[in-house]
DNA sequence: TACCGTAGTTCAACCGTGATGAATTCTTCG
DNA sequence: CGAAGAATTCATCACGGTTGAACTACGGTA
């Protein structure tokens, strides 16, 4: 009934809620979403464990919350695609290399493509930032008939290569340095964005 | 102390393993790893659920018996890899496609892939499945200097694939049919395969 | 035949998980 | 100062996988 926008207690001691995002953030980058319990959490930060069903409402939530905080997967992709379609793949995988491969960033995307691996709810999240940010906006970029088939083609490729390299970490892709995989998987990404070189293009 | 090997009571209902081993198939297709618990799971197969523990140790125990019993992924690729290396891409993607598609075959495949995505012990598991039944045997037949790698970027590609299609469900690939798909990603999967067409290699 | 070892089976608990709702403290407004 | 409401604590719930102790039935052995 009062317009006053709070009221009640206002905590002494700073941001309770900030503090359970900061601890979740580091345990989850280390430790993944199912090791990290919330009681082991909450004992972490010095809080109840009931604060974070409170302030979060569950633990998909506070996960939700500590992505949200901590991924743009879009904002690499605007500076990228200015530049020249033909070469976007060798520009385009040492960045991507360079993200996953610092902690700081990779640990976050990683746990995310482990939750929405198990967790249809975290699915549908992933795949509509993945329609709406990446490969519409690709699409957009190709320009043509194709378009669409082509951005599908070249995300699915990099999806491929982050299955690969940071999920299951196979050989030999595991292992590459960042030039290796630009070498390896380059050309093929260009066909994908680009359909096979006219001069020889194949009826099949 | 005696050297006959089994001893005791033998059952009178046949084979209460064989039977737990069924159900479980029959539910981790259905609804996934997670979701299955092993008290439900006894209740429908009409046992007590220590038993489960007690034939296969424990719950990840019975889903590895039932990925070996369901799964020989290896098996698909032996036919093909006797044809064309040309024609690869539009033999074999019909033949994922239609393995994935099937919930006999596909569901199995997708629950070892989220479980691979979430316990460690697992992914090992299809890590070494993929290199050693998959990359090494394709590096074999590619032949030549550049086969590990070729073969590498060509298992990446199929695993974007499976990744987009069946894992997380996005868009454009989830709703393309098997020659759509053909056409949108069979060149860059020769690209990845054979290299970047010798006419038009690029120098840099 | 009587016994005994053991595999198969059952039952009851243990411990840890996320979640919930009532009670309690504290801060701010009227 | 009181009342209201947000922040916090506590006890408890239902459910998960797992464990160990009992109990049962069978086959080999004395």
């Amino acid at each position: 009934m009062n317009s006053s926008p709070r009221r009640g207690r206002r905590p002494g001691s700073p941001d309770v809620r900030a503090e359970i995002l900061a601890v979740a953030r580091a345990r989850f980058r280390r430790e993944g979403y199912d090791a990290v319990t919330m009681r082991s959490l909450a004992a972490e930060a010095g809080v109840d464990a009931a604060l974070i069903s409170y302030y979060f409402g569950s633990k998909a939530g506070l996960f939700a919350a500590v992505l949200e905080l901590t991924l743009s997967p879009a904002d690499l992709l605007g500076g990228l695609l200015q530049g020249d379609l033909e070469t976007l793949p060798q520009r385009l995988i040492p960045t991507l290399v360079r993200t996953w491969d610092n902690p700081d960033t990779g640990v976050p995307l990683l746990a995310a493509m482990r939750a929405a691996a198990s967790d249809p709810g975290f699915a549908a999240m992933l795949r509509d930032g993945i329609h709406r940010q990446l490969v519409e906006r690709l699409a957009e970029r190709i320009g043509g008939a194709d378009a669409h088939r082509r951005a599908g083609a070249f995300v699915t490729q990099v999806g491929g290569l982050i299955l690969t390299r940071y999920v299951i970490a196979a050989e030999p892709l595991a292992s590459m340095t960042a030039d290796e995989i630009v070498r390896a998987l380059g050309p093929a990404l260009r066909t994908a964005l680009l359909g096979p070189l006219p001069t020889a293009r194949r009826t099949s």
